[in-house]
DNA sequence: GTACAACTTCAAGTTGACTTTAAGTCAAGC
DNA sequence: GCTTGACTTAAAGTCAACTTGAAGTTGTAC
């Protein structure tokens, strides 16, 4: 009964059989069991594909999620390490949108002051005014990409 | 006096001379003039990069200042090149800002509800609570890598 | 017996914004 | 004449998370 190919499995979960051997290469997915070959896959599959793609869906990184499974120590609990990466996450979250917030504020105060002919008018004057930094750091993707 | 190298350059707006190459090569910047091959620049170059660092701050891409140089009629003023990029970005972030809110809640709900002991009770839960999706679209980076 | 679909592996390609490396050029100082 | 250092170019490398491509294998259908 449960001998799905990886097609099958990949239909069922919306990603690409591709997606699922890359899955298995970097470690994130047990060697699947072969039948000449061609990987076999039981119900159990479908629930560490779910784990991952709702931490995919959580913006952790599939490097995040090897931690969850693989960087605590056996006895830990699983909802002890999904809080442990959460709050990791929501910090960064936190960064992400004050970096957000600042370059908001910037972007209005550009569309309300500006009145520039010329970008050459634009550039003498921010080169006058110096220049502050804001660092963004971005969310992990997390796109379906489908080509 | 208004005779300054590639290195020179760099050092006073704080980016490698790499990078400035590369603008160049890309065509952000207009092709320097060489003196037995060396780029030579005068102050017009800071005022080039002095908008190209604000849009970047702006988490504007390369593309976009590309745009904003190149993509408008020449009559057209350069706030009103701001303003219509300065749109579209506020509209992006936007959206990120929602992405990360919808995160942020997942992130909350996991750490509030999830009491699994291992991760393939987790697991087994998801799956059976079926999954959202959640698409997150990332700021460009913005990052000053000084390797 | 052979065509075909569906898989396999391994390597290389994708994106953006650069950096790094390799190999070469040039002027100045000794 | 030779070294040094600062530059030049073109090509390749970086990161993440995959996808794509090439070349080969397998079981089944005709």
């Amino acid at each position: 009964m449960s001998q799905l190919s990886i097609t099958e499995v990949a239909d069922q979960v919306g990603l690409r059989a591709s997606a699922i051997r890359y899955y298995e290469q970097i470690g994130l997915l047990p060697a699947a069991l072969r039948v000449t070959g061609r990987r076999r896959y039981d119900a159990s599959v479908f629930h560490r594909l779910a784990i991952i793609q709702r931490a995919r869906q959580l913006s952790f990184t599939l490097d995040e999620i090897r931690q969850l499974f693989f960087g605590f120590g056996n006895a830990t609990r699983a909802s002890e390490r999904w809080r442990k990466l959460s709050r990791r996450k929501l910090a960064e979250l936190d960064d992400l949108t004050g970096g957000i917030k600042t370059v908001r504020r910037l972007l209005k105060k550009m569309m309300r002051n500006c009145g520039c002919q010329t970008l050459d008018q634009c550039g003498k004057r921010i080169f006058r005014s110096g220049q502050g930094e804001v660092i963004l750091r971005a969310l992990p993707a997390n796109r379906r990409h489908r080509v």
